[in-house]
DNA sequence: CCTTGACTTTGATGTAACTCAAACTTTGCT
DNA sequence: AGCAAAGTTTGAGTTACATCAAAGTCAAGG
């Protein structure tokens, strides 16, 4: 057995991050602040998240220009749909996203959640046209990076090159874990994974590693994972009544994180 | 339903190299020219596949400096392997790989399946360290770009610099397919996907579109698809008896390639 | 040629998760 | 507030695929 890979665990997009101050809007849910400030990448909270460390003034001032607009996106509103034509990479500034590709006879499937800090529209650069729609779980605000603009700077900015690079690679890294999950593990391996890779993430974002506010449906979570509604909400109430953790609704509370832990790592499949 | 996704069917690596002749190496399986002619990408048979097209001569001159080792990679041997220190992308030359992610407990998936003109090793961008195996399935030869090269030289080369982007968005588009294919397609449905995504990319690379040898065990097929060997045997003899193909050990002959389409499109699944 | 080991096929049986269904809870809208 | 729609939970029955097992095929090496 080689170098293990922690799958869904260690999400490898936060690990320059260990915890950030938020700006307030994120933290509550809601943004109110509608006095416009010049909000540049150089001061934004999210900056560690989507944008690479260590720019000299001269780079940064580069960068601060890529972002044009900062679209509003309502929940259950589209950033972008299959088919469209692709021109933009999106930061997620605040609120929560989900990706779903669909096939021929119109079945989707749930491929990602996305949170603050995180990249949306990767998968429009092969074809210049979307491959899956971007859906708002809750209200959001995105930066909205022209590709055109990204590589240009990219060629001159060191850094960006490397750092859009690696973003990239992340989100391969990331999928090979979901392949290994909808292809090996069973319903309770795939939510035990599911939860505590998202409080790890919310947790590098500042958040309890203990609680979560589900933004999603158990339908999204089920298609997500490869499971019916039913299954999902079974399994939760598997784990509560086990005392694993504690269902309120959405809410989440993790009472035995290393039973979870146990439970994705014993993996008695296939 | 929005645009559709022909998840595996159409290979979008592919779309831009309708059939290319081959050299006998590949060809027959074998490579036995040992004079070592020098063999740059201007000149390679597979370079549609994997290189930016449209370059003048002075960027075809930079890019051909990129190739510093062609490797042979023996059959069962692995090319790297997850933990190795990542520095170089793989081009196939010739030849067939696999790649296999694996979890803690030893658990191992195949998360695809390369061939020749195809890129290998992407997934180590991400963290300097590669996440997954890559193996050969048989005698192969690969040229080794190094990373840090190609970011350089893409600084550069715009035309390269957008390949490299579009191979990694293309590789994140393949996976969502998969994540398609792990999640919501039942057995017959996978098999079927899979058949007509090899010879797709089989007949892009000058073969027959209606006879595939497999390089691969049903084991190997079954941990790609999120089965066991034996349902993948099992699948198989179905359509064998239902006259879609026909099997002899790893040679497989499409008798009926719309019946196939019709299975995968159907999709009756959940 | 025969043996060995790797791979494949086929059958019998078991089970995790799906499907269908009904009741219940929450949310959003007029 | 009241109603409709959306989402969730739980139960009962079904099923696609896994597991276990045994026999068959093929390739390599002595």
């Amino acid at each position: 057995m080689s170098v293990t890979i922690p799958c869904l665990i260690l999400d490898r997009s936060v690990l320059a991050a260990p915890s950030l101050p938020l700006p307030a809007s994120l933290a509550s849910g809601t943004q109110l602040d509608k006095h416009f400030i010049k909000i540049a990448c150089s001061n934004c909270n999210m900056r560690e998240l989507c944008m690479p460390i260590g720019l000299d003034a001269e780079e940064l001032k580069r960068v601060d220009e890529l972002v044009t607009k900062r679209p509003f996106v309502k929940r259950g509103s589209a950033l972008f749909r299959a088919g469209d034509t692709f021109t933009s990479l999106y930061a997620i500034r605040s609120g929560f996203f989900k990706t779903a590709v669909t096939s021929e006879d119109g079945h989707s499937q749930v491929t990602g959640f996305q949170m603050a800090g995180e990249i949306l529209g990767i998968d429009g650069i092969a074809t210049d046209l979307h491959t899956c729609d971007a859906i708002a779980l809750e209200d959001t605000e995105v930066c909205a990076l022209p590709f055109d603009r990204i590589e240009e700077i990219a060629r001159e900015v060191k850094a960006l090159q490397h750092h859009v690079h690696k973003m990239m690679s992340r989100e391969i890294v990331r999928e090979n874990g979901m392949m290994l999950l909808l292809g090996n593990m069973r319903a309770e391996e795939r939510l035990a994974a599911f939860l505590l890779n998202l409080v790890q993430r919310l947790h590098a974002r500042g958040f309890s590693s203990l609680d979560v506010i589900l933004r999603m449906t158990r339908e999204e979570i089920g298609s997500y994972l490869g499971l019916t509604l039913e299954t999902v909400s079974r399994t939760f109430s598997k784990f509560a009544d086990e005392g694993i953790i504690t269902v309120n609704q959405r809410h989440i509370h993790i009472q035995d994180a290393d039973a979870l832990k146990a439970i994705v790592n014993h993996e008695q499949c296939r």
